[in-house]
DNA sequence: CGGTGGAGGTTTTTT
DNA sequence: ACCTCCACCG
């Protein structure tokens, strides 16, 4: 028997060799389904399957990457190199760019996120002359995704719309897609149904694709839309070897498109289907399991499955009552604060989960106060910032010059004196001549009534363009965008605004040259496409680094897959979570109930869940009540009831070592001495199959500074025009090293140490 | 044409 | 509480 084998249960097994033809994988949270997806990839190719021959897609690009390098470490690197894996977003946009000109598309493509949609869809409605106050864009935008991924084209959406605003939506619907078409762009629902199309129109190039795909795997199958189906489902039927994986319970994408009835449906479509199920969960302590049990018991559709645990029975569920949302955060930091003293966990141990985005200020701003580490994963994304997305839009101009939606964009960024007038006007002749608008800029002057100013002004902005268009032959990737970035004068504007804001956003670029530099070296064979591409379909859990000491905060749509050894589950309220907008439907209210049922399952150890009396909205103080789900979980008898401060509330016992913390100065955590991630090792392993990435920490939390004293994270500073601070985190080391410091007066900044000249108070 | 200030909407979740 | 959009003025 193959040496990769060993370790794996029954029914790993079973599901890892015998998984020829149709077969679906049940795997119940933390029952090891990477573990069997990676091992069965593994084992495939030692059994002389090619690695080109395997297609696996995947949640995230990050749990993509993250296979690869267990792959490679289970039988080695030059297997992984071919293997294709990745999301259904990056790989159908492999396959697009391949095959662009065969559905009308030039392989440069642009691919346009949710903003640059919405902004499209904004000019749109502008042209139309479709009042935006009336019409909500977003709700429009939100209509056209869900037409697109239930494949209903522009057309048939006309006829089927009786009401005024999906008429409203269907005319900005076709313009949008004409408009798209026109700018050789990709919306993210575009990457599906053009690929559908694609392979509908050329069956020579569907069957090179199926053929060649002789395995297909599909993770987290329960969250595929109709799409992503469609293609799987056309993909595999040459040699029908397709192994979807997938946990019902687990299902929380409904909302775009995602279906559970795909899961079923396979059945449907393959009556040879083989079934495996993997119910023992490794991961958890039994209390935290039969929390999320008692939990999910409550749906009402479901696949009848057993989860069970052979863990430790480990701590009650702890559920935490406070008075405010801002008591919330700080409860959130003491518990944190006394696991770690107590179990010597790492800051990394811990993650802090929440509903909304939105929930995650007043939470981040008790970590501030306290001088805690933390990450934010999601909320305004790197990516997605202005300044970083100006910059893009010049980047993408240069790959694809009719790319409307960046050229609109930056064509008065900095300001050239183009205005609003001048721009209809040219919108209004290209449209009327039936030209690309960046053909137009190269003679302005035919536009009728422009001002001569304005005339030179696009002259500029179109010989920007073609100069930077014509360099790339002559320039490496990463020379011509530091170049072209240099030349539109952003940078200079910033420094030149010299506001506290426009200097944040000037490092923001500072640090999106760098990024761009980093990548051009790490990979040799990189173009400016696929920079673009790669930033584009980044996901936000993919720009997560694991190995930074720092708890994270995230959503828990952005946790799934993940796990830790502490989850605090916040902000646990009737209409909150389940959020309101489920109060209507008893199918939305069984998807919020599966999202509790992922929250709680992120937990290997302890597991807190908090609840707040009141809570702020929309700037107002709105009271509320604990969230059904607390009743359920309680069911379990697996909970504990407390207050925010750690009595118990509910019973009358008074615990002296339970101290109230109120008025408790926090300890600093300088370093860590032994992580959890370190204890685990050396003791019984609590799970045998877990992938958590343990980079080696280094003690990169206490620097020298210049003025002699021990710069340390949390340690109070000061600094020459930003007055007193405390250091948050500091990254790198010597001339390089870096510090994040919150000052009281201006908030956070980086700082490189070696000017920043800080002095420790 | 471009900057500013006030009004009004926003919170569900994301590739 | 925060952000975006638009009207108005220089």
């Amino acid at each position: 028997m193959s040496k990769l084998l060993t370790g794996l249960n029954e029914a790993q097994l079973a599901a890892v060799t015998g998984a020829e033809g149709p077969t679906m994988v049940i795997a119940g949270a933390g029952s090891g389904k990477t573990r069997v997806l990676t091992t069965r990839i593994a084992y495939l190719l030692e059994q002389g399957v090619r690695s080109w021959e395997i297609l696996a897609l995947t949640f995230t690009n990050k749990a993509a990457g993250e296979m690869k390098e267990r792959i490679a470490h289970m039988i080695g690197d030059s297997y992984v190199h071919e293997l294709w894996m990745g999301t259904f977003h990056s790989i159908f946009a492999r396959i697009l760019r391949r095959n662009a000109e065969a559905i009308g598309y030039s392989r440069s493509f642009s691919i346009y996120d949710t903003d640059d949609t919405i902004s499209a869809i904004k000019r749109i409605m502008d042209l139309l002359h479709i009042p935006k106050d009336k019409y909500n864009p977003n709700a429009i935008r939100s209509r056209i995704s869900s037409a697109k991924n239930a494949l209903v084209l522009p057309q048939e959406y006309s006829k089927q719309a009786l009401d005024d605003f999906s008429e409203k939506t269907a005319l900005v619907y076709t313009e949008y897609v004409r408009m798209l078409g026109e700018s050789n762009a990709m919306d993210f629902d575009d990457l599906l149904i053009k690929t559908i199309e694609l392979f509908k129109r050329h069956p020579d190039i569907l069957a090179t694709y199926q053929n060649r795909f002789r395995y297909i795997l599909v993770d987290e199958y329960q969250d595929t839309n109709r799409a992503q189906y469609t293609v799987v489902k056309m993909l595999a039927d040459v040699h029908r070897n397709l192994t979807v994986v997938g946990d019902d319970a687990q299902s929380i994408y409904a909302f775009r498109g995602a279906d559970i009835k795909n899961l079923f449906l396979f059945q449907e479509d393959y009556e040879d289907v083989k079934m495996f199920r993997l119910e023992q969960n490794y991961r958890s302590t039994t209390q935290i399991l039969s929390a999320a049990n008692a939990l999910i018991k409550n749906n009402k559709s479901q696949i009848e499955k057993n989860l069970f645990t052979k863990n430790a029975k480990g701590d009650d569920v702890q559920i935490i009552e406070c008075s405010d949302d801002r008591e919330e955060g700080a409860a959130v930091v003491r518990f944190l604060e006394e696991e770690m003293r107590k179990e010597r966990y790492a800051l990394n141990d811990f993650a802090v989960l929440y509903r909304t985005n939105a929930q995650s200020r007043v939470i981040e701003d008790s970590f501030r106060r306290q001088g805690i580490p933390y990450t934010i994963v999601g909320g305004v994304a790197f990516y997605k910032r202005k300044e970083i997305k100006d910059v893009i839009a010049y980047i993408r101009l240069i790959v694809n010059p009719n790319d409307s939606e960046s050229l609109f964009r930056v064509i008065n960024y900095p300001a050239r004196g183009i205005g609003d007038t001048t721009l209809d006007k040219l919108a209004q002749y290209a449209r009327e001549r039936q030209t690309f608008v960046f053909d137009v800029l190269a003679v302005p002057e035919f536009i009728p009534n422009v001002q001569p100013r304005a005339v030179n002004a696009l002259k500029t902005f179109h010989s920007v363009i073609n100069k930077y268009r014509s360099l790339r032959s002559e320039l490496s990737p990463s020379e011509l965008l530091r170049s072209l970035i240099d030349d539109t004068g952003i940078l200079r504007e910033l420094k030149q605004e010299n506001t506290l804001e426009s200097l944040a956003r000037y490092e923001n670029v500072r640090e999106f040259l760098s990024a761009i530099t980093e990548y051009f070296m790490e990979k040799s064979d990189a173009t400016i496409e696929s920079f673009l591409e790669e930033i584009s379909l980044m996901s936000d859990v993919d720009s997560m680094d694991g190995t930074k000491n720092a708890a994270t905060l995230m959503t828990i749509h952005a946790a799934k897959g993940l796990e830790y050894p502490v989850v605090f589950i916040t902000g646990v309220e009737e209409g909150l979570f389940p959020s309101a907008n489920a109060f209507y439907e008893n199918d939305d209210i069984e998807e919020e109930r599966r999202l509790m049922y992922v929250a709680l399952t992120r937990a290997m150890r302890k597991c807190y869940i908090s609840f707040s009396k009141v809570r702020m909205k929309f700037g107002e103080i709105a009271p509320a009540v604990p969230s059904r789900f607390i009743k359920e979980v309680e069911a379990s008898g697996a909970t504990m009831r407390m207050t925010s401060y750690g009595t118990r509330s509910r019973s009358f016992e008074f615990d002296p070592d339970d101290t109230s913390y109120e008025g408790q100065k926090s300890p600093i955590y300088r370093s860590n001495p032994t992580s959890y991630a370190a204890k685990r090792k050396a003791r019984a392993p609590l799970s045998g199959n877990q992938y958590r990435q343990e980079a080696p920490q280094e003690s990169y939390s206490q620097i020298e500074s210049p003025t002699g004293g021990m710069i340390s994270r949390g340690a109070k500073v000061w600094h020459e025009s930003f007055g007193e601070g405390r250091v948050i985190e500091i990254n790198g080391r010597g001339e390089k090293a870096k510090a994040v410091v919150d000052f009281a007066k201006v908030g956070r900044k980086h700082l490189m140490l070696k000017f920043a000249q800080l002095k420790v108070l």
